[in-house]
DNA sequence: CTGAAAGCGCTAACAC
DNA sequence: GTGTTAGCGCTTTCAG
């Protein structure tokens, strides 16, 4: 049972076929080189007496080093990719096991230069694989396809592109996200308006950025069950307080009677703080991703629930993906995969710790 | 940099003390027979030019095997043990990797003696570490203390006991998971009465019952927010479909403003499934606990917020424990760990996969 | 107490 | 096409 399993050898295989393990290890690995024939009898014997190779031994054995390169946001201290980041230097240390090196490289989320600039050096470090969040899409999708050219395989997280050479994607389902803050926000009786507050990126494409699809998700689980329900919008810098200070000032006065709030983006604080500092008690936030900010109004109250995925599993699942593929040449089981959306509130918020491995 | 601490093998810290491999594995491994002053060299050596031990070398080299037992309560398909009994599973194919056998020996969670005699097996197989479920309290503290006298490192799961010999924890905060059921059942206007069907589990001292923790956090957050709230008790049976609707009918026509309803033991489908058949859909049930049926019960909209524990993740992080403590001599960083309490809904439920890995 | 040496199972270079 | 062989870095006898 069990224990054999174990015992069973590359050796063992190489004397039941009558040959060598050096043809054995070929057909392993598809090396070429080998007759037809051959070929058969290894893969009929593998099958039929269970051989696994033993991981440890191939390991230490193989003179291979893979670089592995990730290409996301930069961030601020306390920022959303922080999350990423984070999870990328956990992935570091599995992947070392595997002879596998990883490296990340960096551009500005709100220049699209940038981008391109990253992605040049990224190919030009010639890696044999790649993870990357791809925001500016069409720039994204040229170099995908070099790497496709090149047959490096590629994994996307956050959020992923209409194409099909990648190996997976690991990210959150963000129309459901939207669809899911609204039955949060708004399923109880008497909510006729709901406030949302965004940032305006200039000239980015809306359909590029993906915290539109969240407000499309919300939009439709209104419509859908509430339709007298009301929108107002209105918008925010991610840098500049005081501006932010007296937009909503200017809202909450002309609009008293808006009690509930949501936002698409990752600073739902810049709202909690808000109500915060004006000591204002009665209105339901209901925002997105785990910052330290955002958890911070959670535990205040002026955040009542926080949906947000576990963005490090996110990158850490991705990178093991990649490594499978690299190390045992195995697709993953899914392609793309969505992963749980949590919801956090106030009572359960300080058990909701890092879990890299599940 | 990265590439270059890799290669700095026992042989260069051999060398550099002026000692052989040998003697520097024996210090690695605190295997004695080694002089004060050699031991001092190798640990300094070791420190200044940073070597880190070959886990594959090691692994393939190492003759050790060894077995790890787990002690869990044996179920019906589609039960809460289920899940633990899948996230063993899953950990089986990593521990293989670290030349360590899992297996499991179950016992009935209904009968005391069952546990009896499953303890005194597993103590018989004579293993090198332990997972248990300690599900009766004070036969367990017998087996952990034999253990503790053997040497031999056990973890719990799913509960644990008010001692000071494990190796781990990992498990949900029970009191803290009716805290946060309240919060979301009676959280909002108009909620007087609350319904709480239970088991009566017969010889069973309640405090060998995890979920009366549930409970008396439940209690304590309606104590403290809605003092005025009532809350009303009335037994099911596991097992007895006919006699549970007998006793909802009763209670539902003896409390028709009773309209919010929660259940502290795993099987809230017990209360869905009776609503659907009703037709009735203007209660508010919460529950625990991923269950199949349960979750059917958030898609039908039967039941509304699902609190739930990755439990398979508990496993699996608590054998991860087990292996790192057996194969690197290290404990874990936290030894006890609440795990997160999830919130599921009819809206998230679907992207709510196991994740082992995180 | 310490060193030497024989593997662990697999890879990869080389010879045939 | 295939077999042979020398390691990979570490563990574990076995002498001394």
């Amino acid at each position: 049972m069990e224990n054999d399993s174990r015992k069973i050898t590359i050796k063992d295989v190489a004397k039941l076929c009558g040959l060598s393990k050096g043809t054995v290890d070929r057909v392993l690995h598809n090396r070429g080189e080998v007759s037809k024939e051959s070929r058969r009898r290894v893969l009929e014997v593998i099958q039929r007496i269970g051989y696994k190779p033993n991981i440890n031994a191939s390991l230490l054995a193989s003179k291979k080093h893979y670089t592995l390169l990730c290409l996301i946001p930069q961030f601020a201290p306390g920022e959303y990719w922080e999350l990423i980041y984070t999870g990328i230097n956990r992935a570091m240390e599995k992947a070392r096991d595997y002879n596998i090196g990883i490296e990340v490289i960096f551009y500005d989320q709100f220049d699209r230069e940038s981008f391109r600039q990253a992605a040049r050096r990224l190919l030009d470090r010639n890696p044999q694989a790649v993870m990357l969040a791809p925001i500016f899409g069409e720039d994204a999708l040229d170099l995908t396809s070099t790497l496709s050219a090149r047959d490096v395989p590629y994994v996307y997280i956050d959020s992923k592109l209409e194409e099909d050479g990648y190996l997976a994607y690991f990210g959150m389902p963000m129309y459901q996200s939207g669809y899911l803050a609204a039955s949060l926000l708004v399923d109880q009786p008497d909510v006729r308006e709901v406030a949302n507050f965004r940032f305006d990126r200039g000239g980015d494409r809306p359909q590029d950025n993906p915290t539109s699809c969240r407000r499309e998700g919300f939009m439709a689980y209104v419509a859908e069950k509430f339709p007298e329900c009301r929108l107002h919008e209105d918008f925010l810098k991610p840098y500049d307080p005081e501006y932010n200070v007296r937009v909503l000032d200017a809202f909450f006065e002309r609009h008293p009677d808006v009690r509930h709030i949501v936002t698409f983006n990752s600073r739902a604080h810049l709202i909690s703080e808000y109500l915060e500092k004006r000591g204002i008690s009665d209105r339901v936030l209901v925002g997105f991703d785990k910052l330290a900010r955002n958890l911070d109004g959670l535990r205040k109250g002026s955040v009542k629930f926080l949906i947000t995925q576990r963005a490090e599993a996110q990158v850490y699942r991705g990178i093991t993906a990649i490594i499978e593929y690299m190390v045992f040449h195995t697709a993953p089981a899914e392609r793309d995969n969505f992963m749980s959306m949590d919801i956090l509130t106030k009572y359960n918020v300080d058990y909701y710790t890092d879990n890299y491995e599940f």
